[in-house]
DNA sequence: ATATCGAGTTCCACTATTTGGAACACAATT
DNA sequence: AATTGTGTTCCAAATAGTGGAACTCGATAT
């Protein structure tokens, strides 16, 4: 099987298979390739804990031997992936921060996406967001709001749930029927407010509407008093699909000013799907 | 050999001989442990490049045989700790920013320094900085600063040498002798200024004036126009070491004022360390 | 003191995965 | 059409990972 060669729709496809853990719920342990797959999967495991996970609950998660599992572990800390503290207990190592900022300055999308993200604030004044999809997850690359107050590792980086968010929905609806398919089948639906679509029903027609007007929206879906309009992004053979969205808070942005700007949105994602194929090479 | 229980003077030790990037210069491959270790050191191959690299240029560094760095390729992709480009290059994978999120959002260290290090931005108005050590670099943790204009991850997660920074020679100055040896020796000296300490000797002589004082000082030596004071910080068995500074522009800050704050940051080590103790357990 | 229990660690024969040389595709160049 | 450079695939041999069981250590109970 080639694996680099898994462009186009397949890589959706592929990274919808993935190994996941979900953003709310419990992770589910899938060894991955191979061995860097299994250790790649505990790491998984303790990044999606909300405490420090001790040894024995790494355990009963992977349903990995004790033996070998002490040795994932030992390996993962030898070369700083993971660390372990006083009380035995393990947490992510820091060399993940320098692969992440490397990962995050040379990531070319994001670059060419972040002038446009700018003027899409400016002429809204409000959070903009970047996110990119990854199996069940949206992760979120970038972010530009006035207040700065807010910290960035705070949301970049962060992965929600496809199903609740204006990014993750305005992506899915650019996945072809199979992959969506796929995708829709294994998002583990939760509710997070009232109006959460919570089941694939809900979702898929939610869809449909997308489809046809261009634009997603979230109607305070993942938290109370936020909502958002995005529109996606992606590359002509779907090796990436992502979505920009305009945040904002339900006391100041009602979903008739988050309609007005649906338009600019779309145009601010055509643009830096241009800006792409430009700089790029053109097949892009 | 035990290897999760590499506390104490081991750690730093072991850290110091791990493979390692310079920041600025060549990357040694160097493997790491078993499979996981070969991986993890291609990933680190791609990391240090400015460029995306692409096969050819990774299989000349790495001393792989080509069947074997392809299939490591494929499973890094496959993982999403690489992304593939049309190109051929390849680049950091998205699926890193998530585990740092998670690293940095759950780091104790950090989070138990955060209010700390706003304390003495306070006092000082200038930039602060939490660098920890790992190898020849020090990985920025946190940084405070006024004007948040700056992207956070532009800092946060980046490696900096360890000899022409405050903080790195901070650090540097509580390893025992036979420790800071090996990773003196494994420094490779490098002129960034006119400043910069270019040989051991140098170094050594400055982290005897720091081991005197308590406090180093970046006199212009990473970055012209650009000074700093430090303090070091560390547990108990060194499991961590790391430093914490002020730094500002030169025609600011002059070399009387961060003698001023000398003092402050050196205090504001030792209450870190304290809340440490307290909050981690006596033994830290 | 001594026994008991739980958590973490080590050992080593067995086995599955990785290895790496060589052959194969494919594209761009000459 | 031939050549060169790059990337990809294959498979027997070698190596590294596996996992059950035994062991150590520390805390708690007797």
């Amino acid at each position: 099987m080639n694996k680099l060669r898994e462009g186009g729709i397949d890589t959706a496809a592929a990274t919808a298979a993935a190994p996941q853990s979900l953003a709310a719920g419990r992770a589910l342990p899938q060894a991955g390739t191979g061995t860097l797959g299994k250790a790649i999967s505990v790491l998984d495991i303790v990044a999606s804990a909300e405490e420090p996970m001790r040894f024995t609950d790494i355990l009963a998660i992977s349903d990995q031997p004790r033996g070998t599992l002490h040795r994932q572990l030992s390996n993962l800390v030898e070369e700083g992936l993971l660390s372990i503290n006083r009380d035995h207990s393990y947490s992510l190592g820091l060399r993940l921060l320098k692969f992440a900022a490397k990962a995050w300055a040379g990531n070319q999308f994001r670059t060419i996406a972040e002038p446009h993200l700018k003027t899409l604030h400016e002429h809204t004044g409000e959070t903009v967001h970047l996110g990119v999809l990854r199996g069940t997850e949206v992760i979120y690359l970038d972010k530009v709001e006035s207040r700065q107050a807010v910290r960035m590792y705070s949301q970049i980086g962060n992965a929600s749930p496809v199903f609740c968010t204006g990014v993750g929905k305005a992506a899915l609806s650019v996945l072809p029927d199979d992959t969506l398919h796929k995708v829709v089948a294994s998002i583990n639906f939760r509710r997070f407010t009232d109006h959460t679509l919570v089941t694939p029903e809900q979702l898929m027609a939610d869809i449909e509407a997308i489809r046809a007007s261009g634009n997603s929206y979230d109607r305070e879906e993942h938290e109370l008093g936020i909502r958002c309009v995005a529109a996606p992004l992606y590359s002509k053979d779907l090796s990436f699909v992502a979505g920009v969205s305009v945040t904002g808070p339900a006391y100041r942005v009602s979903m008739e000013m988050l309609e007005s700007w649906a338009e600019m949105v779309r145009k601010t994602a055509l643009e830096i799907m241009d800006d792409m194929r430009t700089r790029l090479g053109p097949r892009t």
